[in-house]
RNA sequence: GCCCCGGUAGCUCAGUGGACAGAGCGUCGGCCUUCUAAGCCGGUGGUCGGAGGUUCGAAUCCUCCCCGGGGCGCCA
């Protein structure tokens, strides 16, 4: 069982509200109030209860905080009925530091395994045609799906990170074409690919002007896709798995699709093609499975691609989709649907659109004609750390603004330095502190320490104390940005604390030195998950010299 | 026309039923004999797009409308 000690004081909280309400009630609320004054944790538990036992709110309040004043003799400090009726509750340094206790016994699983169920999930992202280079907006998928994949499994979930390769098609054709005419010296077709790393390909490819353009296509989509991949890992982006197009091709499955749907009677013939009743799943109109020409479409390829998903038995899939793809919600959904997969175990979050701005301007990078940004030019420019973090700052579905010049700047004034220079920060701190302390510190009976609280240090402490329901909140709700947020204030809520409390020669203050160790331990320890979360690193030393 | 995503401080955005709405950037003013000033403290700043509704309570849920972005192919 993970440790989490505001879950137990919340579960305290509703078999309190059972035992005074009986029975099954709303799961009452426990959180952090927007005011000291309003106690450590307050709890909407009798508001909630009022009307079921038909008595007003707060007089509910007063008997659920005797109640809890009893059960949780040595946990509550005091209780307090306030406002409409809201319970507050204010906790005793004892609790605080014997949660201290539990999260430094944790090590670096605190905040981990906090999934109510574990499952197998399948994260599918990027899933590019491997017709060109990263590109800036494959890298947010890229940096969202993976940090999402990490988040999950760090909730304890079993995660697989899978890239659809889109190499078979009409747009491998039109790579194809454009490669042969580069290497005849001459202008891709106008629909064609326009990039200078066409040109490149065609003078890596022996005798590409004379080759069949379906083999040159292949060849070169080998070619891409090694050096996407090379991109992603600089990226620290890791796949489990290239799952290729082409091989759902090779080995018929589109055609087993086909039979599937017709003899369920969801595909039917018009106008020499042959379509899928997709309306009957809600779709605005039926999709076309079969070309007139007949060649399969992508759809009876995906089809066929989340058939070999479900067969994997996956307990969930999840497919990051960009924003001219949520069209394919809807019947990528009936597909699933149709397949036997279960009612929302298929997931399409879509990412909206990353602009880059230079000092208020819009950077130009519109993929015709070649011009565009690729995700290793926005490296090389910023820096993987720098990237990643804007990448993931906004939640997927608001469109992002990254402002280059912000993100470039070594100086204050970049967020991702913050939280990089707190966690510095603190490893200066224990290195001053010397190695035999922090293991002493570690070891330490925290719980029984005399230790007098500072208010930066409960503040800290009740901070630290979030972090596995944080962690819950970003895994359930597909929201790494989240963790952007929390380690911001993580960080300030360190910065305070160091500014006042002395923690080397604590002792000096009246204070505990290995119990004050111990909170820059646990600290320093969710900041460094935090930002592998993000993907980011977590250096053990940073100086402004540094900068140029 | 239909579908999706936005509209919260000058700018970029957090905040999916709780108490007088937050952060970063910007701006103005202060702080380096200190466990790192890549830091800290203070000031400035908002009709939460609009109108109704649900609720003890709405930025948050519902309906309608306005504005911005994206999508609506026998391309992927």
């Amino acid at each position: 069982m993970a440790i989490d000690p505001v879950a137990e004081l919340r579960a305290a909280v509703a078999e309190a509200a059972g035992t005074l309400a009986g029975g099954e009630q709303r799961l009452p609320g426990l959180e952090r109030p927007p005011k000291p004054d309003f106690g450590d944790y307050s709890t909407n538990a009798a508001m909630l209860l009022a009307p079921v036992m038909s008595e007003p709110p707060r007089g509910v309040a007063e008997k659920l905080g005797e109640l809890l004043g009893e059960r949780l003799a040595g946990v509550l400090e005091r209780v307090e009925v306030a406002g409409p009726g809201f319970l507050n509750l204010f906790v005793s340094d004892e609790w605080l530091r014997s949660a201290l206790a539990g999260m430094v016994a944790a090590e670096d699983g605190y905040g981990g395994g906090v999934a109510s169920e574990a499952e197998r999930v399948l994260v599918e992202f990027v899933s590019a045609n491997p017709t060109g280079p990263v590109t800036v907006a494959s890298g947010r998928h890229a940096a969202y799906g993976d940090s999402l994949a990490r988040i999950l499994d760090f909730a304890g979930h079993d995660v697989e990170r899978e890239f659809y390769v889109n190499d078979y098609g009409s747009q491998m054709r039109r790579l194809g074409e454009s490669i042969k005419a580069r290497a005849r010296g001459e202008e891709p077709p106008t629909d064609g690919y326009h990039g200078g790393y066409v040109t490149e390909l065609a003078e890596k490819i022996d005798g590409a002007a004379e080759s069949d353009v379906d083999e040159l296509a292949t060849q070169s989509a080998t070619l891409i896709l090694e050096s996407v991949e090379a991109t992603l890992e600089r990226f620290r982006v890791h796949f489990d798995r290239f799952f290729s197009e082409r091989s759902l091709h090779e080995a018929d499955k589109l055609r087993a699709v086909l039979t599937l749907l017709e003899e369920k009677e969801l595909a039917y013939p018009s106008e020499g093609a042959v379509w899928m009743r997709t309306t009957e799943y809600g779709d605005d109109k039926d999709r076309v499975l079969m070309r007139s020409n007949g060649e399969m479409t992508y759809f009876t390829a995906d089809i066929a691609y989340h058939r070999d998903k479900l067969e994997r038995g996956y307990d969930r899939a999840i497919d990051v989709l960009g924003a001219d793809h949520h069209g394919h919600v809807t019947r990528m959904l009936a597909a699933w649907d149709l397949l036997g997969g279960e009612g929302g175990t298929l997931e399409l979050p879509i990412m909206q659109i990353v602009s880059l701005m230079e000092g208020g301007q819009r950077v130009q990078m519109s993929k015709r004609g070649g011009e565009f940004v690729t995700l290793d030019e926005l490296i090389d420019d910023i820096g993987v750390d720098a990237a990643r973090f804007f990448l993931l700052q906004r939640s997927h579905d608001t469109a992002l603004d990254l402002d280059l010049s912000l993100a470039r700047d070594r100086s204050q004034d970049n967020p991702v330095y913050y939280l990089q220079y707190a966690h510095a920060r603190i490893a200066s701190i224990l290195r001053k502190a010397g190695s035999e302390a922090v293991d002493a510190a570690t070891a330490a009976d925290l719980a029984g320490s005399a230790e007098h609280l500072h208010a930066s240090a409960c503040a800290l402490l009740k901070r630290l104390l979030e972090w596995p329901a944080e962690v819950l909140e970003a895994a359930d709700r597909r929201a790494p940005h989240r963790i952007t947020v929390y380690l911001h204030v993580l960080a300030q809520d360190f910065t305070a604390f160091y500014r006042d409390v002395k923690v080397v020669g604590a002792a000096e203050e009246g204070g505990d030195e290995a119990f004050r160790i111990a909170m820059c331990v646990a600290t320093r320890r969710v900041l460094a998950r935090g930002l592998d979360l993000l993907g980011v690193e977590a250096p053990e030393e940073m100086h402004r010299d540094d900068a140029a």
